[in-house]
DNA sequence: TTGTGATATGAACAATATTAATTATCTTTG
DNA sequence: CAAAGATAATTAATATTGTTCATATCACAA
């Protein structure tokens, strides 16, 4: 019995895989039951011996994405300074990573989520996705008196819809129209809501 | 010559008119080339004669979405104060419209576009409405001397992508939870972005 | 070795978009 | 007014999608 619970988790990943791989690649349009499942080296309906159904399958890829841009995230931020620079870089890679990987965008902000057992959680989970990459430094600032708390968690709720409503603009509707126009406004925007990195006088009174 | 321009624009006008029911109605999902069809009383087929393909239909659909919208909106911001109370007023009314036609949300901001003629012009059409919307009252505000117009495009930035982020949040993951709390936190965003309302000082310095 | 239960699969079904072929309709002209 | 030709509408057909189900296959225990 744990044998066989080992095995099936073992399949269930080699189905995860395939779906993941063929997310980062091609993205959402070619994920199809038949596509993840000739890639896994099964039949279409096997899949269905150990998900619910597609979406099922595609939801249960949303952690693992979360887990590798972290780790993206995190090592392209190794070399900026504390506090604001760190916020700012870390928003620049969380960014970096959607636009490079726009299959995973689609699948986190995009895709309608049936009726998955845990949807409520998945969906937390990339609303607060952005706010936890940011989350130690945002502890930063204010331990280093930049921001009080309240002011932080407004900056914080500002940067996550900004940054959110950035993305979508420019992913869906070509909007601005290529790349450096797009991060030279959101850097704007960051300017806007953060602040310049090193302020001459404390900004939370 | 003239006369079959008509009446094709008249024929084309049914199918677009099928289409904005069933958006405005049941949403993008039920949106078919039968379903369109069958409500324009003509075969799935005959679409082909009038539009490239079901996309380029369903796009059509924008700009009298935006007409109605503006409409909607202009109606509803009357008895609202000048200046910041009718931005304000003007995003309430415009999230208004969008959380009670979710399906007209999904066409304007999640559906993809495939290869329309004129794709990024109706993109940009999409990406500018809302400044369109409350352009009048930014004006106004300048020239009021309540903001300066580097200040006011700053602004109308952070406004356009604040509401694009929570709404596609609050549409497809369902965050905030609820109507009211949606409202809330939009609200809260706008004073961040705009300030109250009615100011005790100059703020252009 | 044989039977049992778990697992894998192909066939089948329903819904989808789109194209091609065919039929109906309408217009124009002899 | 009627036949030819153009235009419009429809039916038939193809391809792709997700999903279900009966059956085949395989591992392992009796």
């Amino acid at each position: 019995m744990d044998k066989k619970e080992i095995q099936e988790q073992r399949i269930k990943g080699y189905f995860i895989d395939a779906a993941k791989e063929l997310l980062k690649g091609e993205g959402l349009s070619v994920v199809s039951v038949r596509s993840v499942a000739d890639k896994a080296g099964y039949s279409y309906a096997t899949l269905y011996n150990y998900f619910k159904d597609l979406n099922d399958l595609i939801f249960e890829c949303v952690r693992d994405f979360q887990a590798e841009c972290e780790t993206a995230v995190k090592s392209k931020i190794k070399k900026s300074g504390q506090g604001k620079d760190k916020i700012k870089a870390t928003v620049q890679a969380y960014v970096e990573y959607f636009t490079e990987y726009s299959g995973v965008f689609e699948l986190f902000f995009l895709e309608r989520m049936g009726n998955i057992g845990n949807k409520q959680s998945i969906s937390e989970l990339i609303y607060t996705f952005l706010d936890r990459l940011c989350e130690p430094h945002w502890k930063y600032c204010i331990a280093q008196n930049i921001f009080d708390r309240e002011l932080a968690d407004k900056k914080k709720r500002q940067l996550r819809f900004c940054v959110m409503g950035m993305l979508l603009f420019y992913q869906n509707r070509f909007q601005p129209e290529n790349y450096n126009k797009f991060i030279e406004v959101l850097n704007n925007q960051m300017e806007e809501i953060i602040g310049t990195s090193y302020p001459t006088k404390n900004e939370t009174a």
